[in-house]
DNA sequence: CGAATATAGTTATAGTTGTTAACTAGATGA
DNA sequence: TCATCTAGTTAACAACTATAACTATATTCG
């Protein structure tokens, strides 16, 4: 608007006099999509800091607690249940597995596949880092109340897993 | 737990009985970090289907709205208000100006800075984005009410730019 | 039975993204 | 005028995601 009007070529300009520092008043600010990345990011950023001293980033937290739910998950289901790709569990739970964290154990049935266990220490991080991941949740949203995190929460899962939200 | 119980090293055991197929019921589903990816991922998703066709990404959509919104803008004014680092805008700000969207024009107060601006056909286009974006938006969220959709957006403004959501 | 098909896990690969360091040109200030 | 700062850029690299293809087992069915 502001160039493409003169007919001629223009080589230089005032810059914007008046500096955005935020979205603010734009319709970025009205987008969902928007709005949910900005506020993930933040949300992940005070998690990672959490969990820098012990070394776990979100997918491996989220599969911790979803083997201490499910022992003996197959890496298959597991897949499924987090909504990510076979090939990136292999890593995730190698690496677990070589913190003695988590074991594979073969299955006697189905020789294809793997159970998945945590360790005794598997179990006792677990346990330490879902208290942590708790306490960083509410850092990461001191600007809203408890009944606002609680509907937060509650309009998120609908949009996830809109067949799970029914109460 | 299951596991580390025996005292014999185990090779082989039964699998799961039940399959999970979602998190529900796990601790993973009463955290914010985690329904917020999941669900930022869900909305990104149908975002990216009606944006394929005009070969638009989450961060070139949002560039374009803001450049819209500050005509002039500086690059790294724009990479503050987007919130990322200012070598990305380059490649970003080089694509939407090989496709004749957008463009730098040298400031003739300060040479090392540019103004950004949109061409016609980049007005043109952010219009109907804007649109399409919006509809995603709605796609993405069916299971929401109207209302809900309002009181996430600005829960999760507040988590995001704390300051600017005082209404 | 045995051939075709399917599945669990894995490996390899490559595209895409985000991060950091360092460089250039121009601006600023003692 | 010299040192310092800033905008933009480039390059190198680490991380993440997606895809294809391979292996070993399992299953199905003629």
């Amino acid at each position: 608007m502001a160039i493409s009007k003169k007919g001629t070529s223009i080589q230089q300009v005032e810059p914007d006099e008046k500096e955005p520092t935020s979205v603010a008043g734009l319709v970025l600010e009205k987008r969902l999509g928007y709005a949910l990345r900005r506020a993930q990011l933040a949300v992940f950023k005070h998690f990672n800091e959490a969990m820098q001293e012990y070394e776990i980033r979100p997918a491996q937290f989220s599969s911790l607690v979803v083997i201490e739910g499910y022992p003996g998950i197959t890496q298959t289901t597991l897949a499924k249940v987090l909504d990510i790709d076979p090939p990136r569990i292999v890593s995730l739970i190698n690496n677990l597995e070589e913190r003695g964290l988590a074991l594979r154990v073969r299955c006697k049935r189905d020789k294809r596949s793997h159970g998945i266990f945590l360790s005794k220490k598997g179990e006792a991080l677990t346990e330490q880092l879902k208290e942590l991941a708790e306490q960083s949740d509410i850092n990461a949203t001191q600007s809203l109340s408890d009944i606002e995190r609680r509907q937060l929460l509650s309009l998120l899962v609908k949009i996830y897993a809109p067949e799970t939200s029914e109460e």
